[in-house]
DNA sequence: ACGCTCCTATCGAACGTTCGTTTTACAAAA
DNA sequence: TTTTGTAAAACGAACGTTCGATAGGAGCGT
């Protein structure tokens, strides 16, 4: 990708996880990448876009990082360990996180919309798949794969978001989390009988 | 209260929660509740106090639904089924939700945000409360109370939010949510040797 | 090397709209 | 007569987007 509109797309990133997709204007996303107004619209045919491209990159960068990590083969316990992680180091990251960005979705156009929500979707059916998968082989116990996946999405994400706050409790949550959390999930889906 | 202040206060809830904060004007605020803009002003200082007043009224809704399952002196696995299905039930009612409202921090002022967080900490801090009290009595194993109830007010809301996206899948999580729900986080929590 | 055209990247002004808010006006009640 | 509730117009600012101008390089026939 050319280095001006990788910086547009950065500087929007930003913005949009810190402020909100709303509440962030064209001529700051400018500012911040150090371009005019007409050089974003040269690049990218409008905010909207700018936010799916955004959103598009965050999955696939987490799809990516899953996918090696499951020809590691390790045990599902670690891998849900190692998964969580992930998260959390993608998240305290500087630049965009999927979080702040997946939120922007209300208010969107219905055709964009559309969109965002299908790449959620996507994404949550490919770690229902995984879980699936494990359920299979008998390493993780009977369960509706869908409803565990957004469950385990919705835990790491909102213990990850706590830990962005910047205050005493956060940084506790920033060391501690991604083990409590794996530990909470672990015992959710482990096979062993109630 | 007055039924107009009132009218405006659930069409604003209504709007907000559908569209979000930022995306949501104050020309439909009124338009909505039938009222004019002036009138809107008579009765609210600003469009954020309109939030932050909404917001109120939804944690303290919880709270108190909570509170009274509380003196119902139920075992916390059937306790923590109720509130997983209170939540369902609170997001699929007609009326705001607390998860898209509370989504709709960024952007905020710092000061109307610094309230906002406040309330969700509040809240969330009473849930933590809730979880050491059991860890205490042993009817919880040992853990961080707080990424506890951080992880589970986010399992709850990333489902029930999903399962109001309409679609058959959405109408199968309706059903089997709050009941996959409770079995994860009962697992997570009960007081069994690892 | 030169003029010449074409294409791409960049800029910043300007468009019309909508924003949150303020102000003015008016009617009914106290 | 003052207060209260409502309406509507108006304010300045910011919004997302479009547009015309400008600059620089690539390709090319001469």
């Amino acid at each position: 990708m050319k280095p001006t509109e990788q910086r547009i797309l950065e500087a929007a990133g930003k913005l949009f996880s810190q402020q909100g997709f709303h509440a962030t204007g064209m001529r700051a996303i400018a500012r911040a990448a150090k371009v005019s107004l007409g050089t974003i619209y040269h690049h990218f045919k409008s905010k909207e876009e700018m936010l799916l491209a955004l959103l598009r990159d965050e999955y696939e960068k987490r799809r990516k990082a899953i996918e090696e990590l499951k020809e590691e083969g390790l045990p599902v316990s670690v891998m849900i360990q190692r998964i969580a992680e992930l998260h959390f180091r993608l998240l305290l990251e500087e630049g965009p996180s999927l979080r702040p960005l997946a939120q922007s979705l209300r208010g969107l156009s219905p055709m964009a919309k559309r969109r965002a929500l299908a790449m959620r979707q996507a994404f949550v059916n490919y770690l229902a798949s995984l879980i699936a998968e494990g359920i299979e082989r008998g390493q993780i116990r009977r369960c509706d794969p869908t409803i565990a996946a957004y469950a385990f999405l919705g835990m790491v994400e909102s213990v990850s978001a706590r830990a962005l706050e910047g205050d005493e409790v956060a940084e506790r949550i920033q060391r501690m989390g991604p083990r409590e959390l794996a530990e909470i999930a672990w015992r959710a889906l482990a096979p062993k009988p109630s």
